[in-house]
RNA sequence: GGGGCCGUAGUUCAACUUGGUUAGAGCGCCGGCCUGUCACGCCGGAGGUUGCGGGUUCGAACCCCGUCGGCCCCGCCA
């Protein structure tokens, strides 16, 4: 590698960015800093693609010039970062390059400058990238130079301003939240941070501001919001991250309207100035029983039908005994019609048993309408009249397939309510132009929890309940609705909320309800409902999944693609090597000693 | 914690089903040619601990077990 030297790096300072130049330019003396996209030597004349965050230029060595500016240009690499000085032409016609801005020009170099060399690269810089994610992450810097990936994150960064604005202009003032803070019980894990001040002391990253902006409330800050890191030390998922940001937003003296008046407030504007797309008021508010069972799911993507309908009444005592068992134990026999594309082949009908399989049914009942009558496994086992019966309820017709689960009330629902969506994508139900905006609201307030063997807090257990339903609190807690409402977007809960409980009274009933008694109730949230005895306001709020709803807008199907630097499935940042060991000199500062599993 | 798919040259893949001579290809890299390309083109070349460890076998990229890593899902995520 030859050596260079940096002489007067003033001189190299940019004239124009390399997006910048059009014909106006043309004849300009001008100076270029970037990075070689790619370099065409065709022995006389000698192409450089430049480019920088605004864009590429293409540069060009003509043999005319002396031999030492030619052989620099010879050797040099991809991914190179050079200066160039020279002088603006129009392209010949023909040459002009449509794809680019700056087609209609190149720059005729007279010196260049070479500040960095690039080692070959492991992969190309250009869309889509042809690596596999493990190499992407590893040269996650290399990665983040592709187009696709600076636009993600460039809207991203549109995006929060965006909200910032929006907040800002309706009175809410941004307040930092400690990331250092006190471990809760409820939820999810918390990643832990030991004290070295206080040896044995753990400060707790947050999973949320939740307990930060209630307190502010009380503080009377009235309208808060933050763009805010939060962590929870649980399982990946293409759209789970153990580190995410939240929008966090709280307000006092509102109700559940007044949340959501001003979050679809702010939807309208993101819509509007991102995508250009304008969304109908207010969104359809649709209460969690109802899409439970029509949708077999809380957050119901309703861009199309196969709706899921009960057949209880119907295959009752209808002989096919696994109908009849699931009845007589409580379960829920349910179907959807997939209209129009069957019959489907045996190969296509197992891989959807197999589907609803992980969802914890037992199988899957088809029933297919063709031209020459219904084909069913089932059709021996129960009555015409029974069969038609289904058929009528579900208005089938010739080109359906009907899917039936019977099994216990949640999985059935949540195994239909996957393969709604399943269906939906494989054959093409789901039209991308639509963005379905929907609120899910009257969720229950808690949850049993067969873990646990208690209630557990559905939404968190600062949840206000509402008024009408404070008489079951203890007595029927399953019965008691939540002040809380979601917000789901395409099938994603981007969103969370609640109207919080603002009375020291009845926070403490919520704590005996979930089990929490009142010496840990007093120990991990004692502060709180100290704040709450002085004058508290009745108070709520929300926070949105940032990355989530950045990728859905960014149309990407998993969020490391609008973060920057993330985790892979197994928590590990592969360009850093995080998490990694630490010396025992840093364990023996914080008091720590290893006690680790046997592998 | 569980299930599925995957790991072969710098990189992306093929060869694995059915074990058998020297593990192939594209891109990149190196050398040569080329004055209008824009993923330039043409000719030639180098490059491999088949993730790692063990087992079966006369013989393993291929079969088996374990382990590490990537992706997707279930559980989990107040």
């Amino acid at each position: 590698m030859k050596e260079f030297k940096l002489e007067n790096e003033e001189r190299w300072k940019r004239t124009h960015r390399c997006g910048d130049l059009t014909k106006k330019n043309k004849d300009q003396q001008i100076t270029l800093v970037g990075w070689v996209a790619s370099q065409r030597d065709h022995g006389g004349v000698i192409f450089i693609d430049l480019r920088d965050r605004w864009g590429i230029t293409q540069v060009v060595f003509h043999p005319a010039q002396d031999e030492s500016l030619i052989d620099q240009a010879k050797n040099l690499r991809m991914e190179s970062v050079i200066g160039i000085q020279g002088k603006v032409v129009l392209r010949p016609a023909n040459m002009v390059n449509k794809l680019l801005p700056t087609g209609e020009i190149e720059v005729t170099v007279s010196r260049l400058i070479v500040f960095n060399e690039s080692k070959p690269l492991p992969f190309m810089i250009k869309d889509p990238c042809d690596a596999i994610d493990e190499t992407r992450f590893k040269y996650r810097y290399l990665d983040l130079r592709r187009p696709q990936m600076q636009k993600n994150l460039f809207l991203r960064h549109r995006m929060a301003q965006i909200v910032r604005r929006y907040f800002d202009e309706n009175e809410f003032v941004e307040i930092e939240t400690p990331f250092l803070m006190k471990s809760t019980p409820e939820g999810a894990r918390d990643y832990l941070v030991p004290s070295r001040i206080h040896q044995g002391r753990f400060y707790a990253l947050p999973q949320s501001p939740q307990t930060y902006k209630q307190i502010l409330m009380v503080s009377g800050f009235d309208r808060y919001f933050q763009i805010v890191r939060c962590f929870r030390d649980e399982d990946l998922r293409a759209d789970r991250q153990p580190e995410f940001t939240q929008i966090d937003v709280e307000m006092s003296f509102v109700d559940e309207g007044d949340v959501m008046e001003v979050m679809e407030g702010l939807m309208v504007r993101l819509f509007k100035d991102v995508l250009g797309k304008s969304i109908h008021l207010p969104f359809c508010r649709i209460p969690y029983k109802e899409a439970m069972e029509k949708y077999g799911t809380d957050r119901p993507d309703i861009r199309f039908g196969l709706e899921i309908v009960g057949l209880d009444e119907i295959v009752a005592n209808s002989g096919f005994h696994i109908f009849d068992e699931t009845i007589n134990q409580a379960g829920k026999v349910c179907g959807i019609r997939l209209p129009g594309v069957g019959p489907l082949s045996r190969k296509q009908v197992d891989e959807y048993t197999a589907f609803v399989k992980t969802f914890g049914a037992k199988g899957l009942v088809v029933i297919q309408i063709t031209e020459e009558g219904i084909r069913s496994p089932i059709a021996k086992f129960v009555s015409d009249n029974t069969l038609q019966n289904i058929i009528m309820k579900l208005k089938g017709s010739v080109g359906d397939v009907i899917f039936i689960v019977a099994a216990e009330s949640s999985v059935c629902l949540n195994a239909l309510g996957n393969l709604r969506v399943q269906l939906a994508q494989d054959w093409n139900l789901i039209n991308r132009n639509i963005f379905s905006l929907v609120w899910i609201v009257n969720f229950p307030l808690f949850e049993w929890s067969e873990v646990e063997g208690r209630f557990m807090a559905r939404h968190h257990p600062f949840t206000s309940p509402k008024e009408t339903d404070l008489d079951f609190l203890e007595s029927d807690p399953e019965k008691v609705t939540a002040k809380a409402y979601d917000l789901v977007l395409n099938g994603s809960e981007i969103a969370g909320g609640s109207i919080r409980i603002h009375r020291r009274s009845l926070q403490k009933r919520l704590f005996e309800t979930l089990g929490i008694d009142q010496a840990t109730a007093e120990r991990k949230f004692g502060f709180l409902m100290d704040a709450l005895e002085y004058g508290a306001p009745p108070h709520g709020g929300i926070a949105f999944g940032f990355d989530r709803l950045v990728m859905l807008f960014a149309g990407e199907e998993s969020i490391r693609e609008v973060i920057a630097f993330p985790k892979t499935t197994r928590a590990l940042s592969l360009m850093d090597g995080s998490p990694s060991e630490v010396d025992q000199e840093q364990l023996k500062e914080l008091g720590l000693k290893l006690d680790l599993k046997d592998k």
